[in-house]
RNA sequence: UGGGGCGUAGCCAAGUGGUAAGGCAGCGGAUUUUGAUUCCGCCAUUCGGAGGUUCGAAUCCUCCCGCCCCAGCCA
C-alpha cells in the first residue's frame, strides 16, 4: 500500500495535510512524531486518539514514532504508570520499536542548554516567593513588573543555578526563569519557570537531581533531540507554542521541530479529565483503573472492547481544532460493527425461567445443530443439548402482552431457536403470586426450527438446557455517569448508580465455562460479552462490552413513557 | 481596552471561489430461525449573523455575535 493509499483510507486531516505538503516541498524526507506521555496516570480512550494520530501518520508516510514518557514532575510519577502505558500502547496495536525515551534521559543536555542561557543573559535565578510571582505575574489584562532578581549577573546566576543543582537549597526555595517578557500578553512569555528545586525521588533517575526541569522547558528541546518533525499536541498548548519556538531559536538544538495542535476528544457521558479517573479509582467509585466502566484502555480492555474498535472510532471522529463532544453512541456503534463480524455466538439466559416442556418425553436428551455464525459459514456449526427442562428468558415472557409482543405469553406459540416451535400452556406462580415456570408443549416436527405445514411463528427466543447449563456470573455495565455532560467540578453528584449490574445466576451453555472458552462472545440477542478475570474454574464472570441494538427495547421505552396502561398493556 | 483558538444538520466531520462528501443518531421500508446483522430510501435551498467584492462565496474582505483555552515552581 503506498502512503496515498493510507491516507485516503484513514481519510485526510490537517495535520497530514501539512505533512503531505512538508513531504513534497523536500521540507523532510522522513517524518517522526511522538506519543509523550506523563506516566502520571493511566491511558484513556482520548489518548487512544493521539497515539492513533501520531503512530498512524508514521506508518503512513513511512516514519517513526518516539514513545517519549515526559517525566518531568517526580512528585506525581510512578512506574506502576510507565508499564501501565506501554502495554496500553501495545496493546492498541502499536509498537515504538527501539524508539522508546525519556525526558529524564535528557536531564544532562538540558541542564547545559539552561547554562547557555544563563551564560546569553536570557535566564535568571529568582528568589521570590512563589507568591511573590504571582502576584508580580500581573493578569490577563494587566502586564507583570519585573522580578527584583531578573538583572543579576551572569556569574551570580551560574553560580546560583549550580548551588540549586548541588542541592544546597530546599525545594521551591528558587527557581531559573527565563528573562523574555513580563509585560506580553501571552502569559506564557512572563519569564516562564526553566527549573525548580524538588528534593523528591524520581522514578528513573533516583536521587540524581533536585532540580527539574518544567515541562516547557523540556518538550520541544527533547523534541529536537529525538529528530522529531512535527509535535502534535492538544489545543491547550496552542498559547506555549511562541515558547516552544523561542527556546528552539535561542538554544543550540540538533534539529527544529514544529509544533501542531489538535483538539482532544471529549465523550457524552463520559469523563476523561486524569484529575477526576484518579479520583474515581482512589476514591473508591469504581473498583480500579481496569475497572469496566472507566474510559481507560485497560478498563475498555477487561470490558471486552476489541482494540481494532478504538482504532475505527478514532478514524472516523476525524481530527480537527474545533472543541468537540462525540456522541458515545458512535462509539458504541464501531464496538458493535468489530464484534458483530469477529464474535461467535452463544446462547445464555441471564434471567432464568424455567419452562417445562410437558410432552417431551421424560429423560430424553436430543442434540441439535446451532450455527456459529449467521454471516460466516466457515465459522461451523456446535451442538446444543436439549432437554424437558430448559431456561428462557424472563423478558420473553408475558402474562398479558401488549400488541406486537412476538414473545411467549398464554397460549402463544414461538420458536425456540435452532430447536422446536413450543406454546405456553400454563403458567405457574408461587404463594406470591410471581410466576416460578411455565408449562409448555412442543411441536416434535418443528425440529431444527421450521414446521413442515408452513406455519409461521412470530418470535424466536433464546433458551439453556436446565440439565446443562453453567450458571455464571455477568456483569451488566451502564453508563458511569448519569449525564452527557458530567460536572467535572462535582462528578461525584453525577455519578450513576446503577453504571453495575450484577447478575449472579445466569445460565450459560456449557462450552462457555471453559477457561479457554471464546471472548469476546455474543449472546444472542443480548449483547457482546467477554470473559472476566475474576472468572474461577466452574464459576465463569462474564462482562458485558456492549447490548445488541434493540428497537423494540427502545420503542417500548417510548410507548412506556406516553401510555402506561393500569395492566401494562400498551396500546 | 490582554493573548491564543474555534463556529458547516441533534452529534462528529469533508469542503481551500464553480453551486453542501461521509459517518453516528433518527425516521420509513425489504430480507431475517438474533425485534441483531444486511439492504434500500428520507434527513442542511444552506454553512454563527449582517454587509461587501465577484458572472458566481461555506470558501475572499469588513463589522458584529457566540463558544473554548491561558494568570502551577502541573503536563
Amino acid at each position: 500500500m503506498t502512503a496515498a493509499e493510507a491516507i485516503s483510507e484513514t481519510g485526510r486531516d490537517f495535520i497530514r495535510d501539512i505533512i503531505a505538503a512538508d513531504i513534497a516541498s523536500g521540507r523532510h524526507r522522513k517524518i517522526i512524531t511522538r506519543f509523550p506521555p506523563e506516566p502520571n496516570g493511566y491511558l484513556h480512550i482520548g489518548h487512544a486518539k493521539s497515539i492513533c494520530l501520531n503512530f498512524g501518520i508514521a506508518q503512513e508516510f513511512g516514519g517513526q514514532c518516539n514513545l517519549r514518557f515526559d517525566d518531568t514532575n517526580p512528585t506525581k510519577e510512578e512506574q506502576e504508570y510507565i508499564d501501565a502505558i506501554m502495554a496500553d500502547v501495545h496493546w492498541l496495536g502499536f509498537d515504538w520499536g527501539e524508539h522508546l525515551y525519556y525526558a529524564s534521559d535528557y536531564f544532562e543536555q538540558l541542564y547545559a542548554w539552561a547554562e547557555h542561557l544563563i551564560r546569553d543573559g536570557l535566564a535568571y535565578v529568582d528568589d521570590q516567593s512563589q507568591d511573590e510571582m504571582r502576584a508580580n505575574r500581573g493578569t490577563l489584562t494587566a502586564p507583570g513588573r519585573n522580578s527584583p532578581f531578573r538583572d543579576r549577573s551572569v556569574e551570580e546566576n551560574l553560580d546560583l543555578f549550580r548551588r540549586m543543582r548541588a542541592g544546597e537549597f530546599p525545594s521551591g526555595a528558587r527557581v531559573l526563569r527565563a528573562r523574555i517578557d513580563m509585560a506580553s500578553g501571552n502569559i506564557n512569555m512572563r519569564d516562564p519557570v526553566l527549573y525548580r528545586i524538588l528534593h523528591a525521588s524520581h522514578p528513573r533517575t533516583g536521587a540524581a537531581w533536585c532540580i527539574y526541569p518544567s515541562y516547557d522547558f523540556a518538550h520541544g528541546q527533547s523534541d529536537a533531540i529525538e529528530g522529531v518533525t512535527h509535535s502534535i499536541c492538544t489545543l491547550e498548548f496552542e498559547d506555549h507554542r511562541p515558547l516552544y519556538d523561542w527556546f528552539l531559536e535561542h538554544l543550540p538544538v540538533p534539529s527544529r521541530p514544529h509544533q501542531y495542535e489538535f483538539a482532544r476528544l471529549n465523550l457524552s457521558y463520559t469523563v476523561l479529565s486524569k484529575r477526576v479517573l484518579t479520583e474515581l479509582v482512589r476514591g473508591g467509585y469504581v473498583k480500579g483503573w481496569d475497572d469496566p466502566r472507566m474510559p481507560t484502555l485497560a478498563g475498555l480492555r477487561r470490558r471486552g472492547v476489541p482494540p481494532e474498535a478504538l482504532r475505527e472510532f478514532v478514524r472516523r471522529i476525524g481530527v480537527a481544532k474545533a472543541n468537540s463532544v462525540v456522541d458515545v453512541a458512535m462509539f458504541e456503534h464501531a464496538i458493535r460493527e468489530v464484534l458483530n463480524a469477529a464474535a461467535m455466538r452463544r446462547m445464555a439466559v441471564l434471567r432464568p425461567l424455567r419452562v417445562v416442556i410437558e410432552n417431551y418425553p421424560e429423560g430424553q436428551i436430543e442434540e441439535l445443530e446451532a450455527v456459529n455464525h449467521p454471516d460466516d459459514p466457515d465459522a461451523g456449526t456446535r451442538r446444543v443439548r436439549f432437554g424437558r427442562e430448559l431456561y428462557i428468558e424472563r423478558d420473553d415472557f408475558m402474562e398479558n402482552p401488549p400488541k406486537k409482543f412476538f414473545r411467549l405469553s398464554p397460549g402463544k406459540e414461538v420458536r425456540l431457536r435452532y430447536a422446536y416451535f413450543i406454546t405456553c400452556r400454563e403458567v405457574v406462580k408461587d404463594a406470591a403470586g410471581e410466576v416460578v415456570a411455565l408449562r409448555c408443549t412442543y411441536d416434535p416436527a418443528t425440529r431444527g426450527g421450521n414446521a413442515p405445514d408452513g406455519r409461521k411463528v412470530q418470535g424466536t427466543i433464546h433458551w439453556v438446557s436446565a440439565a446443562d447449563a453453567v450458571t455464571a456470573e455477568v456483569r451488566l455495565y451502564n453508563q458511569l455517569f448519569t449525564k452527557p455532560d458530567p460536572d467535572v467540578g462535582n462528578f461525584a453528584a453525577d455519578i450513576n448508580p446503577n453504571s453495575l449490574e450484577v447478575v449472579i445466576d445466569a445460565k450459560l451453555e456449557p462450552a462457555l465455562a471453559a477457561d479457554n472458552s471464546l471472548s469476546p462472545v455474543q449472546f444472542e440477542r443480548l449483547g457482546y460479552f467477554a470473559r472476566d478475570k475474576d472468572s474461577a474454574p466452574g464459576r465463569p464472570v462474564f462482562n458485558r462490552t456492549v447490548g445488541l441494538r434493540d428497537t423494540w427495547g427502545k420503542v417500548q421505552g417510548a410507548a412506556a413513557v406516553r401510555k402506561p396502561d393500569e395492566d401494562g398493556d400498551i396500546k
